[in-house]
Parts: structure tokens; C-alpha cells; sequence
DNA sequence: TCATAGCCTGCACACGTGTGCAGAGCCAAT
DNA sequence: ATTGGCTCTGCACACGTGTGCAGGCTATGA
């Protein structure tokens, strides 16, 4: 029975510092109309009893949880583990704390509804896709949302993600220049708006330079799915010449699959180009050409757009584009 | 102005279906005392007012926020990232969510404080050295606190960790019997209790069989640190036979140094070993044997222990050890 | 000395829910 | 008819904080 001791709470901070609890709670709330000397002499009571004002509490009173959902898919996948660090840091800084739900890509309504019912002030989904059932349940709560790497055809919500089409489109100028005849696409999944745009940018250029996509597959985004997707392309007569893929995580798995499985020599027989520019993609082993989506910048232009559209300050629907760039390494 | 609709409260929905606001308490409550007939009318006038209750209410009238901090370093590891996957998912299946905060390794106090405030009802560290200080913090607040992949020294909180100890000294027997002579070791961070046992479990088998690690080279557990490593290491004459390696990443760096930059064959003149048994470890082109940590066996004992904790089943300090075992594959 | 203005402070209500307690209604047994 | 017991419901308070409003105190000027 030593540590029984309930949590203090302002009134006794009140009571220790001989003031009233407004003050308390005047204290801790920056410009507020409260005298330095009154101040300071309820922060020390406040340290006394190592005080910390209930968040929880604070969310009832003031309708305002200062908490940002965050609907996470994929997270194995590099490029949206850091995305999340990146985002998660930044609502941080800014004094908002993140409530995060792990999805298995389906089942979002439920999570999303339990992020409602904890009063976030804000949903932040990545890479899913949303329900459009849900979409109309989010306009109605008049919660903010933002998509990340995807965005709504029906433009209902808010969205930032790279610029994909145009990242497509910089591929096939690429491997056209090279002198590439032959180049294959390795698909990410079928549903998501990041891949479609960035098979329809290579496929539009292509077409303008008189060519087509010379073959397709899917690669569901996933190493596995893409080394085969890889070894079945590979196996065609006459062989593809190039092999754009969705991602990183693909095109390292062909890499790998070209030069062990069929004794390819890159870039000289095979040209190999992926899209994110991971850490992986660094590695010297692979020094893999791709597109940099500049993910800082991706995930701080998502938390300020969040952060204006909870204020108020932005009050319509935004589909922020961030610029892509190439890489130029060793594998075109 | 058609939207400006606030959320719908007990109250609301109290009225619409006839009854008081505690019985629509009572119908969201399982295993409460109401009638069936009266729960069916709640709750089909919760569905018209589409009517969710508000968990932060909730949280502040029970004293309980059903919410589990995380604190998570390194998660551009894939190791963390995949735990933090597990761990999140089953807390969700048990009726928690996460409450994340996303640390660069220190400022850990600043973010604990934050999860204090937001009333969790339990802190999960991964792989952060906590401060003392804020360990008896942590001690005095009550709230239930799990170190993962780490521990202290002086015992105050639980942990769950692997079997580092015996994880090393299973590495030892491997190289040994694989006829190793020279085996050197790369090292993690220095102050991670994980590392150091790892070491330390290499270095006793060694002993009981009548050797020494040859050389020891940080990696600080990345990868461009632990290429710079494995390039001092390999530089010795005479040259190490056998790297073992804290960590897949670590291993996968020095195999890519060994086989590129100094044309070795493995595992014909060196072994490289790791620990994790990451997916990249998987990988054919890598084909890394390693030490498995049963990754999804430590988040499910994790969330178990803290369950446990908070219900308070369990009062005294545990400390978990989870099993490893070797995955032999190609690389020694 | 008195009036006035200005700075602070405390009162009291609000936020939305859970729950102990007393009592209402009903049925069956005596 | 009376009593007892059982099932359910509503009242009212609690959780810990923010904040509008009125009023107290001090200083200044006349």
C-alpha cells in the first residue's frame, strides 16, 4: 500500500499553491490572463506533485483531442514504415499525438470508426483504399481526411501523392534513350491509383514515341509476387530489353532474378528501373536507377495540409502533387 | 450550413428511443443489466443518429482509456517495424489501440510524459534505454511498463527479450564445428543490452572451447556503418574466416562487401552469420543463415504481459525470455 | 476621500459518459 | 389480499479540465 496515491490532479495543486483551480488550469494555458508571480508559485506546486494537466480531460472540455488517426497498410514495406516515422515526427513537433491502426489493407471502416469514437481531431490512410461508404461517413463527422499515396477518382476527400503519371512518363524517356525496344512493366496493385498512374505514364509516353508497353505483370507490390512476375517475363522470346517496376522492393527482386536466375548482365542486357528511392535502392550491390517521390516532402506537405484543414484555414478539398525526380544509378 | 450537426450524444439518442440516457449507457455496455426489448430500441436509434460513443468521455468516466503507449525507435529497421505490425494488431484484437510516439533514441522522457498525459493504460519501450529517472517516474505513476528487445540492469521494469545469451553461444558452436578459426564479430549500438549479450554469449562458447573472437568491429546496427566495418575486418591479414554479425542488416552489408569488393566466396572462404531472421534474410541471392528471434512470438508475449499487467493478474516484475533458433541456410 | 479603470481571480457551468442506489412494476407463493 | 422477490429503470453524482462572467483589489488621478 505505498503507491496508492491517486494521479494529482489541479485541485490539489490548487489547494498546495493556495489559489483557486481555475489558476491551475491558467497556468498551463499559454496567453492566459494570469499574473507571473501567481504563475510561478502554481508551476511549483505543480513540480511538487509532479502535476501533469489530464489530456483526457482536457480533450472532454475543449472538444478538441489534439490527436491525428493515422490508418497504416504495408508497413513491412520500407517505404511506408519511413513514411510513417516522417509523418509521425512532424505532428509531434506540432503538438498533436498520433493514434495509430494497423490494417490489413480491408476491414478500414472499423478501425476508422474506432478512431472517431476517440475524437481524433483527423485521419491521416495510407495507401488504402477508402470505402466509399465510409468516405460519406467521414464527410458527415466533418472530420478532416487526408489520403497519402492514393487519392478518391470521385474526388470526395483531400489527397497528396506523388507525382506518378509524370514519374512514368520520365521512365520511359529513360529507357528510350537508352536505347531500350523491348520494355516490360512489373504492376504494383491492381486497385491502387499510385500504381495505374505510374503503368499509364510509361504507357502514354511510349505511345507518343510510337511504342507500346511490350508486356505486363503483376507484381502485387511484394518481392515474392514480383520475382516471379520476373521469371515469367524473363522466360518470353525474344527476352524484354527493360523492366520498369512499380517499386523498389520489385525491382530489387528482379535484379536479383535477372543476374542469379538468368546469368544476366545489368545494364547491359537488361535494363531494371524501380520507383521510391529506398534505402535499399542505395545499396552498391544493387545502385538501382528509380524515382525519387522525395518522401520527407510527401509526408510534410500531408501533416501541414492536415493541419491547416483542422484549423479551419483550409476549408476545401486539395489534391496536393508532390514532383517526382529521377536517379540515375547504375541499372539503365 | 447543412453539416454543422454535432455529433449525437447519449442524450439524443436517450430521447429519440424513449428511455433514460442510462440505459443507452447500459445497451453499449456488454453484459449490463437491460432488457433485450429495450436494447433493441437503443440501438436502432443509435443506427438512425448514426451515434458512436465517445471514448474519451468514456475513458475520463472509468479511469481507464483502454489506450498502450508505444515508443518506437529504429524503425527504418525492419525488424521494428515488423514487431510494431504485430504488437499494434494484437492489441487491437484485445480492444486497445496504439497511442505512438516515434523517438530518435533520446528525448525518450519528453515522449513518455506525453503518453502519461493521455492516461495510457500501458507503455511498450522497444529497444530505447530508458532513463532511470524516468523509470521511477514511470514506477511512481503506476502505469505498467514493458521494455522489448531490451532491459535494465537493476531490474525495476519488465521486459521481454530474446534469448540473446544463448543465441551467441549457438553462433559459436555453428562456426566452430564449421571449422572457423579466426571468427570475428560485428557489434550493435554499444549501450543495447541485446547487443551485448550476443557478443557475450559468442564470446563464452568460444572460450569453453579454447578460442577468442578473433577481431570485434562496431555497426553501429546499420547498414553503411557496418560496411565500414566489415572493410576493416576483411582488411586484416590474416583475414577473419567467419563474420557473425548482431543483425540481418549488419550481415547483409558485410556479405555485399565480401562477395563485391573482395571477391570472396561464401561461405567457401568466409561464413557471415546474423540475427533477426529478417525477410531480406530470406531472399535467395542472400540465403543468410541466422539466429530466428520468433519475432511474432515476442509481440504476442509483449501484449500478453502487458494485458496481464494492467488487469492486474500479474504484480511483480517479470522478466520474459523468448527462444531462438538457428535457420541454417547458405552463408556459412 | 472618492471615483474610475484595469488587472486578476474565483464561481459555476459545460464537456459526455459510467454506475451505485433506490424504487417501480410484475409475478408467484402463501 | 398481502408479501416477498426479481428484473429493470432513472436519478444523481463522479471523472478532471476549460472558460465566460462578475466582482475584488490596487493604483491612479482629481
Amino acid at each position: 500500500m505505498k503507491d496508492t496515491k491517486k494521479r494529482a490532479g489541479s485541485h490539489d495543486v490548487a489547494r498546495l499553491a493556495g489559489v483557486s483551480r481555475s489558476a491551475v488550469s491558467r497556468a498551463f494555458t499559454p496567453g492566459a490572463y494570469i499574473a507571473d508571480e501567481t504563475r510561478e508559485r502554481v508551476m511549483a506546486a505543480a513540480a511538487m506533485l509532479d502535476y501533469q494537466p489530464n489530456a483526457i480531460a482536457r480533450s472532454l472540455s475543449k472538444n478538441s483531442s489534439r490527436l491525428v488517426g493515422i490508418i497504416a497498410t504495408d508497413l513491412e514495406n520500407p517505404f511506408y514504415s519511413q513514411l510513417l516515422v516522417h509523418m509521425s515526427t512532424e505532428l509531434q513537433a506540432n503538438g498533436y499525438a498520433v493514434l495509430l491502426m494497423v490494417s490489413r489493407s480491408s476491414h478500414i471502416d472499423d478501425y476508422l470508426s474506432k478512431l472517431l469514437q476517440y475524437q481524433v481531431d483527423g485521419v491521416i490512410v495510407t495507401a488504402a483504399t477508402l470505402s466509399s461508404s465510409m468516405a460519406v461517413a467521414l464527410q458527415r463527422s466533418g472530420r478532416p481526411v487526408v489520403l497519402v499515396n492514393n487519392y478518391l477518382r470521385d474526388g470526395g476527400v483531400s489527397s497528396v501523392s506523388s507525382d506518378n503519371y509524370r514519374g512514368g512518363r520520365m521512365v520511359a524517356d529513360l529507357l528510350v534513350e537508352a536505347g531500350r525496344k523491348r520494355i516490360a512493366f512489373i504492376s504494383g496493385e491492381a486497385n491502387t491509383s499510385s500504381g495505374r498512374d505510374r503503368g499509364l505514364g510509361l504507357k502514354d509516353r511510349l505511345a507518343e514515341l510510337g511504342m507500346t508497353i511490350y508486356a505486363q505483370e503483376s507484381g502485387e507490390y511484394r518481392h515474392a509476387e514480383a520475382a516471379e512476375a520476373a521469371r515469367r517475363l524473363l522466360s518470353l522470346s525474344p527476352r524484354p530489353d527493360a523492366l520498369f517496376c512499380a517499386n523498389d522492393v520489385m525491382a530489387i527482386a528482379a535484379l536479383m532474378v535477372a543476374r542469379s536466375e538468368f546469368g544476366l548482365r545489368v545494364p547491359e542486357d537488361l535494363s531494371v528501373v524501380g520507383f521510391d528511392d529506398s534505402d535499399e535502392a542505395t545499396r552498391q550491390t544493387f545502385g538501382l536507377t528509380t524515382v525519387d517521390q522525395h518522401l520527407d516532402d510527401m509526408a510534410s506537405k500531408t501533416v501541414s495540409l492536415m493541419l491547416a484543414t483542422i484549423s479551419g484555414d483550409e476549408k476545401s478539398v486539395q489534391h496536393v502533387v508532390v514532383p517526382v525526380s529521377l536517379v540515375y544509378r547504375a541499372t539503365h
